[in-house]
DNA sequence: GCAAAAGTGTTAATAATACACCCATGC
DNA sequence: GCATGGGTGTATTATTAACACTTTTGC
């Protein structure tokens, strides 16, 4: 089994980006370094490709490991390779991000796990180059989300309007007006109107909607116009 | 140098998928594996990581060890990490595309090197998972061109738009109205509109054009519609 | 009754599409 | 003179953006 004779070989990692949203603003879920290097400083989930296992599932490995969160929204990011990333060994690490219903899990991974979460423009300095994976799966996740339903996985199974415009208002940091993105996201067609309301944001209450799922499935790939301009918002 | 004991080091290799147009349709560059395991078959050219390396490093010093090829468009495109992937080893491959203006190069990396083009629909069965990574780089060109202005990068540097429009139909395998192709192009303002005509093509000639280096630059990033209905075609 | 958020329509501007004929040239 | 590909304009439709008032309800 040495076919590849003098070859470097490397140690291959993932790290994961949970995004979470809390109704007004994006979180970062961090954890505390318990080992070395740089043990005690704030980091990226992350952990080392397994015999046997491909990277997505290592990524969903390391995530259930040390946050508890499972069978979450996972997409591929960047790949990090600068030589000198990781000061003890070369380690070459592939990052993938997450999107989450912060309240969901709230309580489950700040108790049980020693995670915790942080405003998205309040988290402190990670180590080695894990800023900069935040900021490139930030970049990925508007570019993404600017032109595909996406954003729907970090709110619950039922959602208000109003809900999913302060998101999208989160994540491009501006305004929209409020009857065209109503108009436009209901002609997607990907929502189901419910009888109830949701009373928490106001004495009058905001509808209900949830995910037509099928069509949504359908739809991952096909293209979005919630944003007005993206190109003046990336 | 060793803070993580017990983890297990993989190969990491680089595989380049070059993509050229010929006028007509679109080609790629394939090599004749000369190595084991699979030697004496059609593959795309790849290479290990070396100690110092990074990625699109590695990706530079494999397409001109290879081909002779330097300083042409390359982009990061997916992991392939499936454990059995490479019967001989464990080997994760980052794989890049190239976009190179065919004519340019076409005797160097066939004479100079064992390099042979093919056109892209009737390419010989490759090694390993050659074929998937040859699939996705073609959607993930697809998928960027119908955003961004890319396709130049198969053109020589003095083109003209029926040329440009035939890159176009030949990357999305249909047909534009002529009218509103050129409408589009030259209100991107990337154009320089040359005094010379090229008159390979026609008898009448067409007008040379050039890019705005500038504009270029600057819009890599920006969003193009040259494409009607992207999400039809991708 | 009033503060606070939800919900709803119309108009104007812009962008995208469909469509067809004349032009220049080499042979 | 005719065949070949190059170049150009307009009318229609569809999409997007700008804009403000009424409704509901808890306090």
């Amino acid at each position: 089994m040495t076919a590849y004779l003098l070859q470097q070989p490397v140690l291959l990692a993932v790290d994961c980006i949970v995004f979470g949203f809390d109704g007004k603003d994006l979180n970062i879920l961090l954890i505390k370094r318990n080992f070395d290097p740089e043990q005690g400083r704030w980091s990226l989930m992350g952990g080392f490709l397994k015999k046997g296992e491909s990277l997505p599932d290592a990524a969903n490995r390391v995530l259930k490991t040390l946050t508890g969160l499972e069978g979450v929204y996972l997409e591929q990011s960047k790949v990090f390779c600068e030589p000198d990333r990781d000061p003890a060994e070369r380690v070459i690490s592939m990052s993938y991000f997450a999107l989450i219903d912060i309240n969901k899990y709230e309580h489950q991974v700040t108790e049980d796990y020693e995670a915790k979460w942080f405003l998205l423009d309040k988290k402190p300095r990670l180590v080695f180059d894990h800023d900069d994976m935040v900021r490139q799966a930030l970049h990925q996740l508007r570019y993404k989300a600017a032109l595909h339903p996406l954003l729907f996985e970090l709110l619950p199974e039922r959602f208000t309007i109003p809900q999913l415009q302060a998101l999208y208002e989160a994540v491009y940091d501006t305004v929209f007006d409020n009857r065209n993105f109503t108009r436009k996201l209901i002609s997607t067609g990907l929502l189901i109107k419910q009888t109830a309301k949701d009373k928490s944001g106001s004495k009058k209450g905001a509808y209900l909607y949830k995910l037509d799922k099928r069509k949504y499935k359908k739809q991952q790939g096909a293209f979005l116009n919630l944003i007005p301009r993206p190109d003046k918002l990336l």
